[in-house]
DNA sequence: ACTATATTTCTAGAATATTGGAATTATCAT
DNA sequence: ATGATAATTCCAATATTCTAGAAATATAGT
């Protein structure tokens, strides 16, 4: 992952609605959730939640996909794995004892 | 971990200096780096810097300890990984299969 | 075509973050 | 005490983000 998505994801996450909003995501799975069951469980404005939602998907952390008059939100699984995995990556790398976690 | 100080600390991290900061501290163990160091490798303004890494340690990812002179920075490892828990914690559950992650 | 529901886009004011120069504090050596 | 190095705090200009009402777009049913 290149530092600036990195730092791009990060910071959309780095903002109490918008991690409610994912967190909701990771939580439902595969399935997703409508924009109406997130405005339901959070209670913010349209306006607000849709400009949110926007930022996820722009940062690539979600997608959405139409079924009728529904747009479902989906958590992008790999992008946030590929994320943690740019946090952890040089940790735990002990170079005293010549071995470190590389793959 | 907290919502709000999840929040915070992504906050934190999701900005390019900060975070470059970060992957310095972690890359270099529980031995750390002085802001000099730091100042030397990223090529910017003490107060620039100065003013990132007061973040940093504020939201609880690093602290500083002072060796004569020099400050020291040390990425706090056990913060990091509480957050990429709070990030993963309600991931893989895969309720159809009745398994889940957890321990 | 008309209506209702679902969601976004537009807009603008308020709030917050970023940046870096200048001044300041802290520590050590002479 | 003076000087040098290390780092922070203060300040102000600039930039970005957040919020939410109002208007617009999209889809489906009648």
């Amino acid at each position: 992952m290149e530092h600036q998505d990195a730092a791009k994801k990060l910071s959309e996450l780095g903002h109490t609605t918008r991690l409610a909003i994912y967190r909701l995501l990771v939580k439902s799975g595969p399935e997703g959730l409508s924009v109406s069951d997130l405005q339901a469980q959070l209670d913010i404005p349209g306006s607000t939640l849709s400009h949110h939602i926007s930022r996820l998907v722009n940062s690539g952390l979600m997608v959405q996909k139409r079924q009728g008059r529904v747009l479902l939100c989906v958590a992008c699984f790999p992008a946030l794995m590929d994320l943690v995995n740019y946090l952890l990556e040089e940790c735990c790398t002990t170079p005293d004892q010549g071995s470190n976690g590389k793959s």
